[in-house]
DNA sequence: CGAATTACCGTACTTCAGTACAGTAGCGAG
DNA sequence: CTCGCTACTGTACTGAAGTACGGTAATTCG
């Protein structure tokens, strides 16, 4: 059996159901499991090392696992992978996705996703002290001005206030975002801030 | 084409060349480049970023990039990695992991090995460990509804955009982020979603 | 020199965000 | 049963964001 889904209270994912249809679901408790991929569903305040480790024992050693939570969040996916799971994603993935996951992990990768990447990207890079001249991708198509008030948009700042800070008229201020938004391929002052600020849109 | 091989003085590699016998190598500086994965073999003092950031132009935005390393280091990976690619390992892997790799960064994944990966973890666990009280900060002062429209709100949606997705009127929708503004203490969307997505607040 | 790029500013306009001030309805606790 | 909380909706308004025209001045480059 390649693929089996374990949840606490028996729960299904009708997402995960259609992505492997003749896989089986089954409790956290039950007996030993075997299979390729263990899906996990966990609760958000469950601590993945703990069931993982509980886990364990009545599992191959060989098996992937893949921790799914409704809520992803960067402290959840470091402790899921740091106890040993080998991927961890949003259970409301589609059908797709979760396919995909499967595949990667099959052969040995591992998956986090890529906004988690992003995010987690960041913030260890700063913390390790490596230099951030890293996200010039945007950086090197924009003026020296534009990356002024791309900056400042992005840090939450209203036209207003930029053209205080930048001593220039709120006009020339809005002249510059829509340049902004038009070379970012940004829609609004929010989703420029995200690009800049290297949270990727979802799909 | 799938594969490609770059590297800056058209050096081969053989484990590559037997797991890929039907790709093709080049060099860096060549013209556009268009290929699903692009392996890129760096020297040792060579610095990822700078080496992608010139190549990006010249390629598709959806190829996938993985480094190979003579003599990989956490640093460089995570450089690498912050840059944009997907995958780094050992440029002397057997040409059956090499095949693996592909398999999983085309999929989507990512590769960095297991080694990397343990030491990669155990760095970022301990740094992260400290500073963990903010993300679900803002979670439970917000009734299951508002956290759905902040999701949104955070992901750069516009408040029609919400109301489809969530299937309520746009009114409903503005209701609700009026009160997320007040609860968070944030000014407009942008800001709000500055602390949704834990980007540190500055001046 | 002319052409392109950058930075700057103005008025007028449309669209969207956010608030004010309403209201209906369900649900659980006391 | 009332009180409080949550979810939802409506109309009307203000102000900000962003666009569409317009313009001047300085710089670099072939």
């Amino acid at each position: 059996m390649r693929q089996v889904f374990l949840s606490i209270d028996a729960r299904q994912r009708d997402a995960w159901r259609s992505a492997f249809p003749a896989a089986r679901a089954g409790r956290l408790d039950e007996a030993p499991v075997d299979a390729a991929v263990i899906w996990l569903l966990l609760p958000a305040e469950a601590n993945p090392a703990t069931i993982l480790d509980r886990l364990r024992p009545r599992t191959s050693p060989d098996s992937r696992w893949v921790v799914l939570a409704d809520e992803p969040d960067e402290e959840t996916a470091l402790a899921a992978l740091a106890a040993g799971a080998v991927g961890y994603c949003n259970g409301q993935a589609a059908p797709e996705v979760l396919q995909q996951v499967a595949t990667v992990v099959e052969n040995g990768g591992l998956w986090i996703g890529q906004k988690l990447m992003t995010r987690f990207l960041s913030t260890t890079h700063g913390l390790l002290g490596g230099r951030q001249a890293n996200h010039s991708a945007w950086r090197d198509t924009l003026t020296a001005r534009e990356q002024d008030v791309a900056r400042a948009v992005a840090a939450g700042a209203s036209n207003k206030e930029i053209a205080r800070q930048l001593e220039i008229s709120e006009r020339t201020v809005k002249f510059h975002v829509s340049a902004l938004l038009d070379k970012l391929g940004a829609r609004d002052r929010l989703q420029l801030s995200l690009i800049i600020n290297g949270v990727p849109r979802n799909a």
